[in-house]
DNA sequence: CGTCCACGTCTAC
DNA sequence: TAGACCTGGACGG
């Protein structure tokens, strides 16, 4: 679930679905959390959020009922969250609170209204909270929300060792310029901008420090050429935030399989995938670049061989079906591209329209 | 049953 | 630069 366009989404998603209710009583953490317990205790309060990359805030408020009858200001505080690898939220009903959730803000009991329960859910517990903190210090500005600023911090930086001589997948996923994005986005990102994930990060970022911050339109009004990888950072992010159809966290986005539908390169096994140096897989289509790691793609030999037979003789016939041998041998005799070992559910689309297109 | 893999950090040698 | 931190789904035997 978690990168930086989720994030955001779950900061819609609170302060569209939470806007108007007031919560109250204490915050309730899960016994196996090991993040901290929110020491907040105040009789009424509403709840808001932000996001800035890989991180999300939410703000309590304590409510007064009648304004101006408050002597002092009312309390505040934020919870500081980073979503780990499975980190949402959800709201839910007292009933039926959801499996993993390890932080719950109730509502206020309210005759008719039954209480409703805001839950972090994190069923592999990576993600972390903390109480009244600033955004991480390592995190650089927001691509979503902050674009320009995004992009400023890294054309200005390009001088700083974490682009040299390093590959553009590897960098991608650097926090300190690129807050938010993530394994899936890095590979949309350079697929999109046809950049090979293992190219010198430094030269390709060099070709578009002087780049118009958006497209610029050609005279004619044809749609701009948008292969500019800093650029893309904020606009394919957008297309994730477009893809829910509103902030429905919960049947929007992976749910009703449109994510899947549009993820381009990510998974997809009619692409190549290597292991970066931080043994990361990266998906990506045509050459890799020249900044491979010497270790990249040894993890499973045994089963490489078998798992390339197989898709060979499942490609069956046409173009797609040679281009994918040409693709495993090349790949073979440079021992370093790891061919898809399973396919993902999330990919069963694209092999169905695979079917109808070699049928 | 077992192994591998997953949208991400962290920190310890 | 390994591992550790976690749960669970897909796949293999």
């Amino acid at each position: 679930m978690p990168e930086g366009p989720e994030l955001h989404l779950s900061s819609l998603f609170i302060n569209d679905s939470v806007k108007g209710l007031i919560f109250s009583g204490e915050i309730h953490k899960s016994d196996v959390s090991k993040n901290p317990t929110i020491k907040w205790d105040v009789p009424f309060y509403t709840i808001t959020a932000e996001s800035r990359g890989k991180e999300m805030k939410l703000w309590l408020e304590e409510y007064t009922p009648k304004e101006g009858t408050q002597a002092m200001p009312p309390q505040k505080i934020s919870i500081l969250f980073r979503f780990g690898m499975s980190g949402c939220f959800k709201l839910s009903s007292v009933d039926e609170i959801p499996k993993h959730s390890h932080l719950r803000f109730f509502t206020a009991k309210n005759n008719a209204d039954t209480i409703q329960v805001l839950n972090f859910v994190d069923f592999r517990r990576f993600g972390k909270w903390e109480v009244n903190v600033d955004w991480g210090s390592d995190r650089g500005p927001c691509p979503i929300t902050d674009y320009e600023n995004f992009r400023h911090n890294i054309v200005n930086n390009l001088e700083n060792p974490a682009f040299k001589n390093k590959a553009i997948c590897e960098v991608l996923l650097n926090q300190k310029y690129f807050n938010g994005i993530g394994n899936y986005l890095r590979a949309e990102i350079l697929f999109r901008s046809k950049i090979a994930p293992f190219d010198d990060a430094y030269n390709v970022l060099c070709d578009w420090k002087h780049a118009a911050f958006y497209p610029i339109k050609t005279e004619n009004g044809a749609a701009p050429s948008n292969q500019d990888p800093l650029y893309l950072c904020h606009a394919i992010c957008s297309e994730v935030l477009k893809l829910s159809g509103g902030y429905d966290v919960e049947t929007g986005l992976k749910e009703n399989g449109s994510f899947e539908k549009w993820l381009q390169c990510y998974q997809n096994p009619h692409m190549k995938s290597l292991t970066d140096r931080n043994k990361r897989t990266i998906w990506f289509d045509g050459e890799p670049g020249p900044l491979v790691p010497n270790d990249s793609n040894i993890r499973r030999p045994k089963t490489k061989r078998r798992i390339v037979e197989n898709v060979v003789e499942k490609s069956v016939t046409g173009v797609k079906a040679r281009k994918r041998n040409v693709v495993t041998e090349s790949t073979e005799l440079q021992a370093s591209s790891r061919i898809p070992t399973r396919r993902s559910p999330r990919f069963a689309h694209v092999l169905e329209l695979k079917g109808e297109q070699t049928l």
